[in-house]
RNA sequence: GCCCCCAUCGUCUAGAGGCCUAGGACACCGCCCUUUCACGGCGGCGACGGGGAUUCGAAUUCCCCUGGGGGUACCA
């Protein structure tokens, strides 16, 4: 932005065939932070000529998920821009006149070929072990031959004569690539049905909508040699290409669903932050340079640069994932924080219907009981459950906690302290704070783990769990009450509802 | 089969000829903190796929092999 040279443009052009993937999403990202840090533009596109497979409906679902992670656009379908319209099926006009153009160079040709016979020769030319690319037998059809084509009915795609001769990809992550002459067949650049293929649209859509960087998924170089030869053809200025490696699976297999969850929108259900899965995302593939791991959107804007996107592909790694969650859960401000916990915690309806619940004092406690052990929010109406669950049984292993007839009085003194201050209020909690215990546990001549363990097992049935001066709070002198009275009733055999 | 891409700890990565007895992060293990758990702090385990070549010197350059991935569609 502080050079004279063109003005970055660069596209995020997902097919609207499904919900956006976390592949889809670094791709996005790394095109907005370019274009962010350039002080460039940034365009969506929608490429749905596959009309079989699109839908306006994951249309919005993609936008709605590149929103959810803080990703915006300049131009695009929903805001349109300069260079509208931004969706391929309203931009049939413009790809029928380079179509027109390309058959009028004679760089192009109809193929009446029906996809059984192209299958035909597919499986034939595999089987002499040639490679299975398209002869070009329709590259030769006399005007006569087609017209009589025509007349039998046969819709013509429209192929590209592929010139015979090197092409060569510039790219700016992999550096020059070499596809020799004779490695690619023709290519279709119209299909029957008259929508153009992906390569003919991308170039025509790139080059009207002055796009000047191509970042995109590797999958799509080994189309860049075709693209190449179409702006070569019809006379337009490439843009620079980036290829950013895949994202594989953990057995570096193609991420699918059997791997778990590639969609943006599983992760959202499933309580990541939004911030955590773009900070993330954008360390697979690419880093500083340094040793800092936790990143801001606008401090990857800074920090990002083309020069440092790795080659080789990555591997998603949930956990790696699931801890950038948890420390981003963790730094929330605090009253976003509580109010995420406790919206969270409610879809466990038992915890929603208490009549504590809409107290913003015991909503604070909750979430300072539960935050820190957390990895995702959707984990978080269990942990509260757990809490709340009055039946629990005594671990066998902690029960002699219970023994010694002088934690069975501190019990029983506790029961009473609790039966006498029936309600939430701050006397309870000074009642049951650090200090508070350890006087109470000094009246029966015991402290520490004798005292703490004891009042644990007692309240939890485990000597393993939160930490008593905000659990006690947290559950209240009723239920702190009725737990200890029946388990002391109980003790000798545990109770095991 | 053919074309293309890639190759450092289990994973994400730093490393652009000597600074590397290869650094950081996640995971794992241990210790500390602590009534418990978690958080946090400290420490440990752990990698340059193989072979040639260039060089005084290679994780870093070149070649071959091997391995992995992608493409080979009238899908993008």
């Amino acid at each position: 932005m502080t050079t004279g040279s063109a003005k970055v443009r660069v596209r995020f052009a997902p097919a609207p065939t499904g919900t956006l993937h976390v592949g889809g999403a670094r791709t996005a990202l790394f095109n907005y932070l370019y274009a962010r840090k350039a002080g460039g533009t940034l365009v969506l596109r929608s490429e749905d000529t596959d009309t079989a497979r699109s839908s306006a409906d994951s249309e919005t679902v993609i936008q709605d998920d590149l929103h959810w992670l803080g990703l915006d656009w300049d131009e695009g379908p929903d805001v349109g821009g300069p260079f509208a319209p931004y969706r391929q099926t309203d931009r049939r006009e413009r790809y029928a006149l380079a179509a027109a153009r390309l058959l009028e160079l004679e760089k192009a040709y109809p193929c009446y070929c029906t996809p059984q016979e192209l299958d035909a020769e597919r499986v034939a030319a595999e089987a002499k072990g040639l490679p299975p690319r398209y002869s070009g037998k329709c590259r030769t059809l006399t005007a006569a031959q087609r017209s009589d084509l025509e007349r039998a009915g046969r819709k013509p795609a429209l192929r590209f004569a592929m010139p015979d001769r090197d092409v060569y990809v510039e790219d700016l992550i992999r550096g020059s690539v070499h596809f020799p002459a004779g490695t690619i067949g023709d290519f279709v650049v119209v299909k029957s049905e008259g929508l153009p293929t992906y390569n003919l649209a991308a170039v025509v859509d790139d080059s009207e909508m002055a796009i000047t960087h191509v970042i995109r998924g590797d999958e799509h170089l080994p189309n860049t040699p075709r693209q190449v030869v179409l702006y070569e053809a019809l006379g337009l200025a490439q843009p620079l290409f980036a290829h950013v490696s895949m994202i594989l699976a953990p057995d570096h297999q193609k991420l699918s669903k059997r791997h778990g969850a590639t969609a943006v929108a599983e992760y959202r259900e499933q309580g990541y932050l939004p911030g955590a899965l773009l900070n993330y995302l954008a360390l697979l593939g690419w880093s500083p340079g340094d040793d800092r791991e936790t990143f801001s959107l606008a401090e990857l804007v800074d920090a990002f640069s083309l020069e440092r996107v790795a080659k080789s592909p990555a591997v998603f790694d949930h956990g790696k994932l699931r801890w950038f969650n948890a420390h981003y859960v963790r730094r929330l401000p605090d009253a976003e924080r509580i109010a995420l916990v406790a919206q969270w915690s409610a879809r466990e309806p038992r915890i929603a219907a208490l009549p504590e619940f809409n107290q913003p004092h015991w909503r604070a406690l909750l979430d300072r009981t539960l935050t820190e052990h957390v990895h995702t929010l959707s984990e978080l109406p269990k942990e509260a459950a757990a809490i709340f669950d009055d039946g629990f049984a005594i671990d066998p292993a902690s029960a002699d906690a219970l023994d010694p007839p002088a934690a069975r009085a501190m019990l029983d003194e506790l029961a009473q302290i609790a039966e006498s201050k029936l309600d939430m209020s701050a006397e309870w909690t000074a009642a049951v704070s650090r200090d508070a215990l350890s006087a109470l546990g000094a009246r029966h001549g015991i402290k520490g783990r004798a005292l703490f363990r004891p009042i644990r097992v007692a309240l939890t049935g485990s000597e393993h769990g939160h930490e008593l001066p905000l659990l006690m709070p947290l559950l209240g002198p009723s239920r702190c009450a009725a737990r200890i009275r029946r388990v002391l009733a109980g003790k000798d055999r545990p109770p095991s509802d």
